[in-house]
This record gives C-alpha cells, sequence and structure tokens, in this order.
DNA sequence: TCTGGCACTTG
DNA sequence: CCAAGTGCCAG
C-alpha cells in the first residue's frame, strides 16, 4: 500500500523531472511563510537515514486551540481547505537529497458522529472510506535543502465529500473524524518503482485531527475560524454588538442572529454533557492502515484531553492509488487506491531496524499494518508529544509521531479491488495536464503491470519501542516496510492522461463525468479483504 | 443533511 | 477590477 502508492508517486514525480517537462516545479514558495527555517542541523553528516528527519507543526498552538474544542473542517463538492492549513518546517534532511513530500487523510476509527447536546458523539459506524487520495506537494521532487529552507505548506490541499470528484481533491465522508499524516519519501536514485529500498517516514500530529462537516456543527469551530481565517474576517463582529450581522442583513441595528440564539442555548445546556462523547474508543491511526480496516489494528490512544482525539481506533489506510496532477498551482494530487494497511506488527521480522529511532518523546511504538501478503509493515510510533510542551511556538519541537520505513520493493497490489469506478478518465481535468505527464499508474493497469515486486519487505523500522501493541498515546508514527502490494480496484477506468495543453479548469464541470461509477463505493469486496491475514490486529473497538 | 447563492475578504 | 476563499442562510 502506502507503499506503493508512494513509490509510485515517487515514479511520477522522478519521470516528471527526467522527462523534463515541467519546470515549475517550484510553485509558490512565496507564500509559504517564512519560516524560522533555520539551517540545518548542524550536524549536517548526511544521514542520509530518514529517520533522522524531524518535523514540527507549524502552529501548533492555533491547531491545539481548535482540537481542544474539537476540530471541524468543511468539505464541498468543489473542495474546500483546511484551517488551519497544514505547514510543518523540516528538518534533519540531507540537503542534496530528493525528497517527495505528500499528505494523506485517514480515518480515524470506524465510526460515523452527529453533534447533539453540543458535543460530538458516535451515531454508527463508519461509511467505506472512498479511494484514498494523496497531496503531494507541489514542490515534489526537490533537495532537502529546499524543504528545509522554509515552512512547506500544504495550504492548497482540498477535502471533498464528492466521491467522484474530477480535481483530485482529498475525498472524505461527512461526520467522520480523519487524521491527517504527512509522508517523506526519498525520491532519489532510482526508485522507480517498486525498486528498491525506497526509505520514506510518516508523521502525525494528532492534534491535526478532525471531523469533517458539511457545516459547521460547535459554534466555537465557527468562532475560531473566524477570528482566526482571513476570509472570514467579514464575519468578525465588531465589538460589543454584532454588527456584521446587521450588516450583512443590510440592517442599520444591530442584529442577533438565529444561528447565534441557537449556539447559546444550546451551550448552556451542553454543560451538562459528558465529555467524551460517546466512548469512543480512540486510538490514533497510526501508521498507514488501510481501507480496510483489517489491518490494523487500531490503536488505541487516546488522549484523554482532546476530544477528538480521543478518539481514535486506528487507521486505515487508504490509499493507494493514486493519480497525480497537477493543479493549477502546481499542487499535484494522487489518487491512490486504497492502501492496505496492516497491521504488522506482530511480525518482527519484518520490522528491521528500527531500533534506532526513538523520538524523543515519544515512546510507543507499534505498528500496525499489516500486510496483505506480509510484506509491509509499518510502525508506528507515537510521540507522545503532548508532553512535550515544549517548544512549541510555531515550531520546533512538536512532536509527531514519526515512522520511518523502507521498503524494498512494491508490492503488488493487494488483492482488493476496490471499486473504483468512478473515475473516469478525467483528462480535461487536469490543469496543467502537461506538466502532468505521467499518468499515474493506474491501479489496475499500471499497477498490475507493474513489476510486482517482491514484496519483501525490508523495514526498517523504528521500532524501538516496544512492541507493536497498541499504543496509548497520542500521535503516532509509523514505519514503512516495504511494500505490499494493495491492489487496486478493479474497474478503474484508464487514469488521467494527460492532456496537453489544456488548461482547463474544470470548475465545474461534474456533470460531464458519467458517474457510472456506480459502483459501489462500499462494495464490501474491498473493504475486507485485504489484510486479513495479517494478523494482528483488529479493531478493537466496539 | 446538504446545497447553492450571497456578501465580504484576501491576493 | 477579478479570482478565489469564508461563513451564513434559505431551501
Amino acid at each position: 500500500m502506502l507503499q506503493e502508492k508512494l513509490s509510485a508517486v515517487t515514479d511520477e514525480c522522478m519521470s516528471r523531472v527526467q522527462s523534463g517537462g515541467e519546470t515549475d516545479l517550484l510553485p509558490d514558495q512565496s507564500r509559504l511563510g517564512l519560516s524560522t527555517a533555520p539551517s540545518i542541523p548542524s550536524s549536517s553528516e548526511p544521514d542520509q537515514n530518514i529517520e533522522n528527519i524531524k518535523v514540527a507543526l507549524h502552529e501548533r498552538e492555533l491547531w491545539k486551540k481548535f482540537h481542544e474544542a474539537g476540530t471541524e473542517m468543511i468539505i464541498t463538492k468543489a473542495g474546500r481547505r483546511m484551517f488551519p492549513s497544514y505547514k510543518v518546517k523540516v528538518t534533519g534532511m540531507n540537503p542534496k537529497t530528493k525528497y517527495i513530500l505528500l499528505i494523506d487523510i485517514v480515518p480515524a476509527d470506524d465510526h460515523r458522529y452527529k453533534f447533539c447536546d453540543n458535543k460530538w458523539m458516535v451515531a454508527g459506524k463508519a461509511e467505506p472510506a472512498m479511494p484514498g487520495r494523496l497531496y503531494v506537494h507541489p514542490d515534489s521532487p526537490a533537495t532537502g535543502a529546499h524543504w528545509m529552507r522554509q515552512l512547506v505548506s500544504f495550504q492548497k490541499l482540498k477535502l471533498t465529500n464528492n466521491h467522484l470528484d474530477p480535481f483530485g481533491h482529498i475525498i472524505l465522508n461527512s461526520m467522520h473524524k480523519y487524521q491527517p499524516r504527512l509522508h517523506i519519501v526519498k525520491a532519489d536514485e532510482n526508485n522507480a518503482f517498486g525498486s528498491k529500498n525506497t526509505a520514506y517516514c510518516t508523521h502525525a500530529f494528532h492534534e491535526t485531527a478532525f471531523i469533517s462537516v458539511t457545516s459547521y456543527q460547535n459554534h466555537k469551530i465557527t468562532q475560531l475560524k473566524i477570528e482566526n481565517n482571513p476570509f472570514a474576517k467579514g464575519f468578525r463582529g465588531s465589538e460589543e454588538g454584532d454588527l456584521r450581522v446587521s450588516r450583512l442583513q443590510g440592517k442599520d441595528y444591530p442584529v442577533i442572529s438565529k444561528n447565534m440564539v441557537r449556539q447559546r442555548l444550546i451551550s448552556s445546556h451542553s454543560h451538562l454533557a459528558g465529555k467524551l462523547g460517546a466512548g469512543v474508543l480512540t486510538g490514533h491511526p497510526q501508521v498507514l492502515s488501510s481501507y480496510q480496516y483489517e489491518t490494523g489494528v487500531p490503536l488505541s490512544n487516546s488522549d484523554p484531553q482532546d476530544p477528538i482525539s480521543n478518539h481514535f481506533p486506528q487507521s486505515r489506510d487508504p490509499s493507494l492509488l493514486y493519480h497525480c496532477f497537477k493543479h493549477r498551482d502546481n499542487a499535484r494530487h494522487l489518487e491512490l487506491g486504497y492502501l492496505e494497511s496492516s497491521s504488522v506488527v506482530s511480525e518482527e521480522h519484518y520490522l528491521r531496524s528500527a531500533t534506532s529511532y526513538e523520538s524523543p518523546l515519544m515512546s510507543h511504538p507499534y505498528c500496525t499494518e499489516a500486510i496483505t501478503s506480509r510484506e509491509a509493515c509499518m510502525y508506528g510510533s507515537i510521540e507522545t508529544e503532548s508532553g512535550s510542551g515544549v517548544g512549541d511556538t510555531d515550531d520546533l519541537t512538536n512532536s509527531s509521531s514519526i515512522n520511518c520505513n523502507m521498503w524494498a520493493t512494491m508490492q503488488p497490489y493487494p488483492r482488493y479491488s476496490v471499486e473504483a469506478v468512478p473515475y473516469q478518465p478525467f483528462t480535461a481535468h487536469f490543469t496543467n495536464a502537461a506538466t502532468v505527464t505521467q499518468v499515474v499508474p493506474h491501479p489496475t493497469s499500471s499497477m498490475a503491470s507493474r513489476p510486482q515486486a517482491d514484496l519483501g519487505v525490508y523495514n526498517s523500522a523504528p521500532v524501538q519501542r516496544g512492541l507493536p501493541v497498541i499504543p496509548p498515546s497520542s500521535s503516532s508514527s509509523s514505519c514503512s516496510p516495504a511494500v505490499s502490494g494493495s491492489r487496486e480496484r478493479s474497474g478503474h477506468p484508464p487514469l488521467y492522461h494527460k492532456k496537453p495543453g489544456s488548461p482547463l479548469r474544470p470548475h465545474r464541470d461534474f456533470s460531464a463525468y458519467p458517474t457510472q461509477g456506480t459502483i459501489s463505493i462500499r462494495d464490501p469486496s474491498y473493504q475486507y479483504q485485504v489484510g486479513l491475514s495479517s494478523a494482528g490486529t483488529h479493531w478493537t473497538d466496539g
């Protein structure tokens, strides 16, 4: 899974580079804020070990404020950005080595939520995850020096609830809890697919977990968004009376919106409620797991304090197939097929190295992924960052959990097939198609065609800590193993081809696409197949 | 619940 | 100006 995806990504990215086609790999960095970015760790010893890479979440304090209230992210058909946006400061890379940075957002647990009495409660089982998509940072691949030079911003990443989204945005189900994860893949050499030892590491900051919504449920979140997002400035009340509202309504006098009233009433009641919504368990997803819940185990770690975080049971990884394309901004989104996850864990074999890596703070190791065939395994290590308390202010010390892995080859796709279809060839949609060039491997086809490598998985995971058991802590980390095979979905349509030059911006033409895909997203088939084999984990949650 | 249109803001 | 990102709200 992930590995595959990643490797595919790698290939893609690399090929792009080689092909020379695109030049503009560097997009707007300008927007990245500045960063303090320092220079690399002094020790510039080229540790090539990917596990030495440190990632700090930017504006961690702001994320924490949202997290404490129970972060909600709006998802729309056209795609909505996340706020706070995901920005990180990276250190510890080899300045000359090329890396690909990408994000995926995995289910934090398998529940569906509802907001009642001013708090989130479990409202049933989660909908099947949809095709996991990856958002590859538009600068990828780039050297370690480039990534470390300034903040790396993923602010253009968009979330959608449109399962047939043609833009490459990350598709999520509303009212479900998710955990964003950052993956750093070494892009050098021959990663061509499958090839050998592609190393990557995964970082997950539990404070970035959120519940996807179609409209805000918790008024506290709405207020935090309004107060902190410049684009929502128009809703900031000016002092006392809520002039804004009146203004918007064309009235000269202050008006209290119904919404406000409603919220106030609700909140008054809310005190009564218990803190955590249902007693969900939560684990963090640490690792990559696949969609198929199969694997893994959930980790349960919960953070007692956070409403949201509390529950993250495991994650599954979605992942997989990917399509890449560039967006207008150069951002490329990948769609992955599902990755499998796997729970690995137990198999020590797969873990190889690991030892060394520990994050200072954390400690829990765990792995979850099972690989289907055994191939892959990931470990999550969680960092407790919380504990850290330290540094934070923006950057420095954040804890995330990290996982490092290497995978040796790719695995074939797993057997499951997801449904796939929905995506048709959206050719048109790619905006800069030209740049994109490669198509991404299509799951079906391409993946299949790929060499299935061996699965061997060699991973080095940071194992250190213990074992795979479920970690209680908050963040997670992971390791990659080698690949596993994931497979994709059966009927996937052909991938996207690039269209030369067409700058189209699709903007809303979804209609054009045939949805043929009726498919089922829910086809059970894809859901559970995978990993079961593995050992491991199972969801515990009840 | 979700959607599209609206007014407002940033860039 | 315009394009695009925001939350609000009626439907």
